[in-house]
DNA sequence: CCACTGACGAGTG
DNA sequence: GCACTCGCCAGTG
């Protein structure tokens, strides 16, 4: 990986800086990645990823609030959901979060309901 | 080299 | 809130 330093590396450190019971989205990734205006290669870096990452992938949803991973309808999409109910996130029924409130840098209201994170 | 697809975002109706 | 369109880059046939 000497010349591979492609910018999913940048993508990956980028996702393991989220905080557990917090999600964020493809946008912001990407804008904090250094990929402004490029989502899709996020979705695209994760989607390379496999069981056992250290990369909390999970935690990364789409602008809509929504699991991106049930688009695709996968079995990983409910594995996403358990994961991040596990974190103290809740989930709709429709695999849709809260950005407002879980979302990471995201947090636009003065919302924040106390600290949310409670022990997993 | 060209065309299609894909874990998306933002704008419009 | 939902559906459609356009734009962005990378991988595959």
């Amino acid at each position: 990986m000497t010349k591979a330093s492609t910018s999913y590396e940048r993508i990956y450190a980028t996702v393991r800086k989220i905080p557990r019971g917090k999600v964020t989205t493809y946008g912001t990734v990407a804008r904090l990645a250094g990929l402004p205006g490029q989502p899709r290669l996020v979705g695209y870096a994760l989607s390379a990823l496999r069981d056992g990452t250290s990369v909390p992938w999970h935690r990364v949803i789409n602008a809509q609030g929504r699991l991106s991973l049930e688009r695709v309808a996968s079995g990983a999409g409910l594995a996403q959901r358990l994961r991040l109910e596990r974190e103290g996130v809740k989930v709709d029924a429709g695999g849709r979060v809260s950005l407002a409130t879980f979302g990471w840098r995201l947090a636009k209201t003065k919302t924040a309901p106390k600290a949310t994170t409670r022990a997993i």
